[in-house]
DNA sequence: CTTGACCTTGTAGGTAGTACAGGGTTTAAA
DNA sequence: TTTAAACCCTGTACTACCTACAAGGTCAAG
């Protein structure tokens, strides 16, 4: 078992975060206050290094820092619950992300239309057909539900 | 030609967008200033309507609040010029979307990797095999850009 | 002993709004 | 006519997820 301790520069260089994103995180309960030194320097421990690993993982999968503060607490609290919950979460997560793809793909389909419109005629004497196409009342949107 | 005006409330019903969102995009430059009545109040014009129709077309197929007043400001300039810029604009953000839908589409295969690990083995003593998957150093992500 | 690199705190900025407080005005009903 | 609801005005603070800076203290090297 080790004992090092880290300052918050260099936590932030051995995981990649940048030293204010971790003051961050501390505010908003993501990571636990390190104890200090008599200087008032934060010390950070090995734990600390693997939750934030844990963070960084969890981003990169999407998940929002709320879920990831509910993913923390689920895998500090005891151990029954645990997996149900879990699961729960990342199935409600995926569910989400797909939703988000079905959007940007609709938004990607339309756009490629509109654009479309523009390639051919670039010679006449009247307005950009994207911007008519914004412009215009009657649009073709597949518009069901909301865009952010 | 009818010059029939609006409050800020009637044109927030008219077009869908909240009064207070409207407020937002004057100041914000999105929306142009009205003219206002001697009590104050703000006195929308057709013109308006239809420029909050764009805006919330233009928001449909995500485009950012620069992007949207970079066209309108081209909309409102000389005919000349137009349709490149718009064209580029627009193809850029063909390319950002395509760009997060990529992104999410790597961040859906591997929840589903790790969420499928889950789904056989619930009995065993051993801890969760979703928040194993996020401590362990050794992970299977596709990561090639960053993440938001 | 001084310079520069680190650490501390608090605060402001960005995006795209939402929400509310505290005041004035208009409209509709009693 | 009076009064209450419903609107309007302004400024400000809040959400998520940070980033960046200012003003000061501390530490290690030359």
């Amino acid at each position: 078992m080790s004992l090092a301790t880290f300052t918050r520069g260099k936590i932030a260089k051995l995981t990649g975060c940048s030293a204010e994103t971790i003051r961050y995180y501390e505010r908003i309960g993501l990571l636990p206050e390190p104890l200090r030194s008599d200087n008032g320097y934060r010390r950070y421990t090995h734990d600390h290094v693997s939750r934030l690993h844990f963070i960084q993982r969890a981003k990169q999968l999407g998940f929002s820092n709320d879920d990831i503060r509910e993913l923390l607490s689920i895998s500090d609290g005891p151990d029954t619950r645990t997996r149900a919950e879990v699961k729960d979460l990342t199935e409600n997560h995926i569910a989400l992300i797909q939703h988000r793809i079905d959007e940007l793909g609709r938004m990607e389909k339309t756009l490629r239309q509109i654009a479309e419109q523009c390639d051919g005629a670039n010679e006449g004497p009247d307005h950009c057909p994207i911007l008519r196409s914004l412009f215009d009342e009657t649009i073709l949107f597949d518009s069901d539900d909301t865009v952010r």
